[in-house]
DNA sequence: TCTCCGCGATACCCAGGACGTATCGTGACG
DNA sequence: CGTCACGATACGTCCTGGGTATCGCGGAGA
């Protein structure tokens, strides 16, 4: 049985007659004819009752046509379907992401792609740094956002883009001594108690205090910036972060930068250089759009999906 | 678009290779080429990653493969249930029906008919047997029972085959003094208060009285069976019905046969000539499996569908 | 009752395309 | 760097879907 069966079976059905069904077809009555009395002849009944001024469908002919349309209809879809996928206007995005992102690119960026892309299904997840570049790697994650270019063994199978610079601000309760100024020394910190992320105390901010370990290696370690602006809030330490740590509007907190300027390592963006999905290229083109500083390294791998970057600039 | 491409598609998603799938569908590898790459250029989409040592779909390629599987499951379900529908597995039937019938011989049949035939729906409707000749000439019902062969205008497109026949008996209260007997006379009746239904009043219960129209005139009316003998539990009077109504298996009433015995017309069922519907021959032929003084007339209407016959023959 | 008309079925021919065979281009792997 | 395996291309062939002409038949009207 071939689709234009069905499409045959369904115009006689609609013109009643087979001459004026095969005009509407485009095909003379004859070949109509045999092409039903063929289809009939696999199904093994017969599907139109013919009279002397026309035909009319039989009980097995209106299951039949039921049938025939939703095939159809499916036939149709499925060549939708295909381009819409090809667009990356549906498919399922997993993104990974450390949590500070989450108070300045990502809400933009996700915003934007949730209008322009309500197909795709987002699997959001936060992760520190290590754990989302290990699931990307696995296959567990198709975007993952952390602070600095993943390292490791299989990084180099991995693209990354610059989504945000960010600078070492101290945040304190609005009782603190140091509320009120717009800016501390770092030596002044290193004699407080420190509030930091554990992906911080291991590893970044290191260098920041030289040689001396102590006042790390005795902070306070909450995972998340609202945490650290929380207990430093409770008077439990002066709190250590992103500067993009100032969107939080918490009124019994205050921020100071601190001096001098400490450059963090950026909010980096990943995703597998092997992967070719569509909804992972409409994604990275609603990122080049949001993200000013992303550089020029995702038009090239933009060049593969022409099509989804037209797709994401028209909304 | 043909259902070959899907079939084809589907194969090499399969087998993700050309060379086997092909075989697999039968034919060469050079065919599926370009029939996959005519059905790529159609979709506007590639839907296969070729790399050297085989294939994969791309995102377009998933979404139109899950498609194509619906399509095809479709397709062969078009031709399922054009068979199903011939042989009267699937559809609708409307019967109207005489409360009587219900006693006897509908119990059977329908029970017969639901457990052969589950995929019908069944649409029942009590009615008077005027009511039901009328609703099936205006195409509202597909069988109706009553007592009697239809008459009046329209009733020769009416086929009409006898399930049952019935003669007359009276039912009383436990407390009337006919209760304990096994028989009544004609003329004894003629005193008492009568309970009958309104068909039988209207029409053939008129000739057993002769001229004598006050018995039937004062009686009070009751259109069901199961009501006439309730009336007459209550000492309303004197029920009079058909001898199928022994089957109410009340303790407060009792049933005396009419003397002499008076042969009510035949519990009939109706159905339009033209009406070529497989469910309809598909419950003829239970009926006459159940009944077993139709006559030979429905062999002759179900010759027309020996599927049915078989099928229903078969359970 | 006969004739005419309209509809679907059949007969026959033709052309497009689906398929087969042979061959080529190109990555992968030893 | 050679070989192998896989998909693409070229080309011939045959099947079949479609066109034209015609037939069979049932219903309507004279």
């Amino acid at each position: 049985m071939e689709a234009r069966h069905l499409r045959y079976a369904l115009a006689l059905a609609e013109h009643q007659h087979f001459g004026r069904a095969a005009r509407s077809l485009g095909i003379a009555q004859p070949p109509l004819s045999t092409q039903i009395a063929a289809l009939e002849r696999e199904i093994g009944e017969l599907l139109f009752d013919r009279t002397s001024r026309g035909v009319v469908p039989t009980a097995a002919g209106e299951a039949f046509l039921a049938r025939a349309r939703a095939a159809l209809a499916e036939m149709t879809l499925a060549s939708v379907d295909a381009g819409r996928a090809a667009r990356g206007e549906t498919g399922r995005l997993r993104i990974g992401f450390t949590g500070s992102a989450l108070l300045d690119p990502l809400p933009g960026v996700l915003g934007r792609f949730r209008r322009t892309h309500p197909g795709v299904r987002l699997a959001l997840q936060e992760l520190d740094s290590a754990t989302g570049t290990a699931a990307l790697l696995a296959g567990e994650l198709d975007v993952a956002v952390g602070r600095g270019n993943p390292r490791g063994v299989g990084a180099e199978d991995l693209l990354t883009v610059s989504i945000g610079t960010d600078h070492l601000v101290a945040v304190v309760s609005v009782a603190h001594p140091f509320a009120g100024r717009s800016a501390v020394e770092l030596d002044q910190l290193a004699a407080e108690d420190l509030i930091v992320s554990p992906d911080a105390a291991a590893s970044y901010l290191r260098p920041v205090f030289g040689a001396d370990r102590a006042p790390l290696d005795g902070a306070t370690l909450a995972r998340d910036v609202h945490t650290i602006a929380g207990l430093a809030a409770c008077c439990a330490g002066v709190g250590l972060g992103p500067n993009r740590m100032r969107l939080i509007a918490r009124t019994d907190i205050r921020f100071c930068d601190v001096e001098p300027r400490y450059r963090l390592p950026d909010l980096a963006m990943s995703f597998r250089a092997a992967d070719r999905s569509p909804v992972l290229a409409a994604f990275l083109s609603v990122v080049r759009l949001n993200c000013s500083d992303v550089g020029s390294r995702l038009d090239d791998l933009l060049a593969r999906h022409p099509s989804v970057v037209a797709d994401a600039a028209r909304s």
